[in-house]
RNA sequence: GGAGGGGUACCCAAGCGGCCAACGGGGGCAGACUGUAAAUCUGCUGGCUUAUGCCUUCGUAGGUUCGAAUCCUACCCCCUCCA
């Protein structure tokens, strides 16, 4: 193993906070392989690039030789994160958890070493747990230190309910570190509160207290918003390597930097080096290139993000058709079919009203040559290339009925 | 149990008898430009075989009216306060 002070420079990188360092480097001295957890929600497998931060970290303590604990919260999910809704979630049997852990299997190991990681789940212990078990959780801990956690202590402040059960969420994903012996814990900068009662709950049963990592959330793709599936700004990992590409192309120039820095396995010199030549007059553009390649890489195999690139170029610099233009054949009643409803029923436009529009807006060519009529036909008994935007093609052949 | 506030298009949010398919913002889409699917600017953003027309949409179901998102009645849902 690395001495202490050559792994914690690398481990503390894009941490937001380490609580506390002393005690991380006291930890790392040991020289011995640390226990690091991280937990995720069950009900969400589908893991985007916001996820892959805390993943990444986790794979960096891999590297250096530590043990990580994919810990999936299975028996946590029954209560939900508190979010202020007075709801509980539905519980999930043990087949659909079976089949979420898996899709996880998959997904992570893009990232991490099959070999060093553990999978786990809280149901493990909490499932046996008795009720006296889990009030014995809840006697190590006060109602005044539940509320120093800032939304329990807003909606206590507002008059807002707080519902009983969202106190027990801080609890058990702190008792997951006593039951894992956990020496580090990983978190998004919003579980700060719940790792921290990691901390005092382990200390409370005589347990070395876990070092705190908290890593940044990352934007989405708007640059404003976290990265949330439900917020339609996400990049998920299993996406087709096009799709990908080009969601990080995106990005605006300003949030790339922002991505380096989160997502890329470059090292801090090298993101230096790159916003210098920026500086200097260097097309953002090709940055950017860079850091689609390297995900594109990541997830679907080396080289794959080289292609992309070249695909992108070809396709909007140099205006190229794609190549795979998905064909359709209509039939046609009489001789001529109007051409927005071709454009519906090929899948170009929502609705014929729609085709209208992108007609009139100019964003419809046949056969390369735009279109503007809206009121415009095609003959039948012809093959037409049909495009519509940047993003929009199909080959259609209109068959006479 | 009592009092009050609210449910409007993808989201937020105006409107409070006709000029409302419904202001505005966000998002999305498109065009221009460009060094990129960045930024910026502009336009569009219910549906209908093509419409001074019809249909669907303002929580749900009825009603008043020549005419309702707007008024009335009942119901459903959400939120806050008091108990």
């Amino acid at each position: 193993m690395l001495p202490a002070a050559e792994q914690l420079e690398e481990l503390c990188r894009g941490a937001v906070e380490v609580l506390t360092r002393p005690d991380l480097i006291r930890k790392l001295e040991q020289g011995r392989p640390l226990r690091v957890k991280a937990g995720f929600d069950p009900t969400a497998p589908d893991l985007h690039l916001g996820h892959t931060v805390l993943i990444n970290k986790m794979r960096q303590f891999q590297q250096l030789g530590h043990e990580v604990i994919f810990l999936i919260g299975d028996f946590t999910g029954l209560i939900g994160d508190p979010t202020g809704r007075n709801v509980t979630r539905p519980r999930l049997t043990p087949e659909e958890i079976q089949a979420n852990a898996r899709t996880y299997e998959q997904q992570i190991f893009r990232i991490l070493d099959p070999a060093r990681t553990v999978i786990d789940f809280n149901s493990r212990w909490f499932g046996p747990m008795t009720a006296a078990g889990l009030i014995e959780v809840a006697a190590r801990h006060t109602v005044a230190r539940m509320l120093e956690r800032d939304d329990f202590a807003k909606r206590y402040r507002a008059g807002q309910p707080i519902a009983i059960h969202e106190f027990l969420y801080p609890l058990v994903q702190g008792y997951d570190s006593v039951a894992l012996r956990a020496d580090v814990e990983l978190g998004g900068t919003d579980q700060k509160f719940n790792l921290l009662v990691g901390r005092q709950l382990q200390a409370d049963y005589g347990q070395e207290p876990q070092v705190v990592m908290t890593m940044p959330l990352l934007e989405g793709t708007d640059g404003v918003n976290k990265m949330s599936k439900s917020l339609g700004n996400c990049i998920a990992i299993d996406e087709p390597a096009a799709e990908m590409f080009g969601k990080l192309m995106s990005i605006s120039d300003e949030l790339m930097w922002r991505y380096f820095e989160l997502l890329s396995a470059r090292s801090l010199a090298d993101l230096a080096r790159l916003r210098a030549g920026v500086a200097a007059g260097r097309n953002p553009r090709d940055v950017k290139f860079e850091l689609a390649a390297e995900m594109v890489d990541r997830f679907h195999g080396a080289g794959a993000g080289a292609a992309e690139r070249e695909r992108f170029l070809a396709r909007f610099r140099d205006g190229a058709l794609p190549e795979q233009i998905p064909e359709r054949t209509l039939p046609v009643d009489g001789d001529t079919l109007r051409l927005a409803v071709i454009l519906r029923d090929a899948g170009l436009a929502a609705s014929n009203m729609a085709a209208g529009r992108l007609i009139e807006q100019g964003a419809v060519r046949v056969d390369g040559e735009r279109v503007t009529a809206r009121e415009a036909e095609l003959r039948a008994g012809a093959t037409y290339l049909l495009q519509a935007g940047k993003r929009g093609f199909a080959r259609v052949t209109l068959q006479r009925a």
